[in-house]
RNA sequence: GAGCCGUUAGCUCAAUCGGUAGAGCAACUGACUCUUAAUCAGUAGGUUGCAGGUUCGAUUCCUGCACGGCUCACCA
């Protein structure tokens, strides 16, 4: 916005003018009693007779944000973190002066009101003011009150305008807050320790994506913004820390969409001598409740698509998932010449590489994925996909893993902790190998982390879930973007 | 990184075939003591994202760039 704006300068000569004539434009001493939110909720079923039995003054600040004036008279809605309330302004009541002071205000002003409440003509309850004073002065035009702020970019880059403008933006950043809450509070009642871990990685790991980089000065040492607070976690678990979870951001440096942004947070919980099977159940507990308390039953609408969270959630193994649900060949289980065959054949590149594992990985990704909307648990991933993961007793060659889906999309995953050191190492050393033999250099070795896995690390079983994702799926909101408050975008030149 | 689409007043949007860039809200002046998208009368507000090109003439056609959106790629 340009600096030399006319609206812009008009608002500077009014501050400018109440300096000169000794108000402060910023004070900070109005002691505020009430809010528009609870006055309209206790009073707002009141009569007028009753109404004019209160006696005690109502003290509320907030924002302008509409003003209709007449000669003698105005209203005008003020706007406070809980709703807006109209308040109206009489000559007669105030007197000449202050009546005219009150004219100087603009839209956008903060304003400190007192006064008591009354039912207007039309029924609206109403503040009637007895005295006022100016909170907070605005230098530039808010957007349009009719279609408000819908450029899309300025929503973005200025999101304190698409929150004044926007009532449903505010409702979704507050019940993402509240959301968060409830998990904490789930996971207290259930004995679990909230921690911190480190977000400044020696060496990155629990995810093999690509990290971003950094330097700390005074050590001269590189360091990297975490993909996954895994290994630290787990680390703790070594410890003697049983039920821990941390609720946090984790950093990759990858692409952007609906579905993606660099900085998003995760949930990660690990409960020593657990198994998956019992983080499948609790998924669905604290998943469920949350359905269940913000849209007061088992089923949400998520884009016109219903969904239904009444448990138990569909479980379905990985292979069977291919054939039942990606109708492809069962021949692709088995044999791994014709499963690359079949990927070239419907058009996937395989960049991964072609182990049976990651080509039946990608099948998955491009002919399941998208068709899971109901929550349903995929269970026995390949182990040469699932690195960190325990093998199955009865089949090594998966793991005791599941991911969830919904809405065609992943939301969390979980499995049964790999504590058997020598594995654990074997796995990394593979995982090593696949990645030099693609030339990618994002991969370190966590040595540090083996020494702890060597001193012993209980049973244990553990899980993170895509808060953001969830929160969107809660909200219906169709992008990542409308549910973090400032999406990492490009510098304006 | 690629393809497609978009960028006009503070905000939301118009502008015919390439022919003087308009409206509503916001703002300013005036009238008005129950309005709520208040109403009425008037005034002002523009480097049409940026830089080039074609043309007598470009918001409009062409090229490049910037930013954004969607899709794809990337993301076990």
């Amino acid at each position: 916005m340009d600096e030399t704006n006319e609206l812009i300068q008009q608002r500077m000569r009014k501050l400018e003018t109440l300096k000169k004539e000794g108000i402060n434009p910023y004070p900070n001493d109005f002691k505020v009693t009430h809010n528009s939110g609870d006055i309209l909720k206790i009073y707002g079923s009141w009569s007028e007779e009753e109404l004019k039995g209160l006696s005690d003054p109502f003290r509320l600040a907030g924002r302008i944000i509409a003003i209709r004036n007449f000669g003698k008279a105005s209203f005008i809605h003020m706007k406070d973190q809980t709703g807006k309330i109209q308040a109206y302004f009489q000559k007669e009541i105030l007197g000449d002066e202050s009546f005219q002071f009150f004219k100087r205000f603009d839209i956008g002003d903060f304003i400190g009101l007192e006064g008591n409440l009354f039912r207007t003509k039309t029924g609206e309850l109403t503040l009637q003011v007895k005295k006022f004073c100016l909170l907070g002065k605005s230098l530039r035009p808010l957007p349009e009150k009719w279609h408000g702020l819908t450029d899309i970019e300025i929503r973005y880059r200025q999101r304190y305008l698409d929150l004044i403008t926007n009532p449903r933006v505010k409702e979704v950043f507050l019940m993402r807050g509240l959301i968060i809450q409830r998990i904490r509070e789930f996971f207290n009642q259930r004995g679990f320790c909230e921690v911190e871990t480190p977000m400044l990685h020696p060496i990155p790991g629990g995810a093999t994506a690509k990290p971003f980089r950094t330097h700390h000065n005074a050590l001269d040492m590189d360091l990297f913004l975490r993909v996954a607070p895994e290994l630290y976690l787990k680390r703790l678990v070594i410890g003697g820390l049983e039920k821990i979870f941390e609720i946090n951001r984790s950093f990759r440096n990858e692409g952007i969409s609906t579905l993606h942004n660099p900085e998003f947070t995760m949930l990660e919980f690990y409960q020593s001598y657990a198994t998956y099977l019992d983080m499948m159940e609790m998924t669905e507990e604290l998943l469920g409740s949350l359905v269940k308390e913000f849209h007061g039953g088992f089923t949400l609408t998520y884009q016109e698509k219903r969904i239904d969270f009444t448990p138990p959630w569909r479980r379905i193994r990985f292979k069977d998932s291919l054939v039942e649900i990606g109708h492809l060949d069962p021949i692709i289980l088995k044999d791994p010449q014709k499963a690359v065959e079949t990927a070239r054949k419907l058009g996937l590149e395989l960049k991964k590489g072609t182990s049976h594992g990651r080509v039946l990985a990608d099948l998955f990704k491009e002919w399941v994925e998208p068709h899971l909307l109901e929550p349903t648990f995929v269970t026995h991933y390949p182990t040469e996909i699932s690195p960190l993961s325990r093998r199955n007793e009865e089949d090594p060659e998966v793991v005791d893993r599941f991911e969830l889906f919904i809405a065609g999309r992943e939301i969390a995953n979980g499995f049964s902790e790999l504590n058997d050191p020598l594995d654990q190492r074997e796995r990394f050393l593979q995982q090593l190998k696949e990645k030099t033999e693609e030339g990618d250099p994002s991969l370190f070795f966590d040595e540090d982390f083996l020494v702890a896995l060597e001193f012993g690390m209980p049973p244990t079983a553990g899980e993170g879930i895509g808060i953001d994702r969830w929160v969107m799926l809660m909200t219906d909101s169709p992008s990542i973007r409308d549910v973090i408050f400032f999406p990492l975008l490009r510098m304006e030149k």
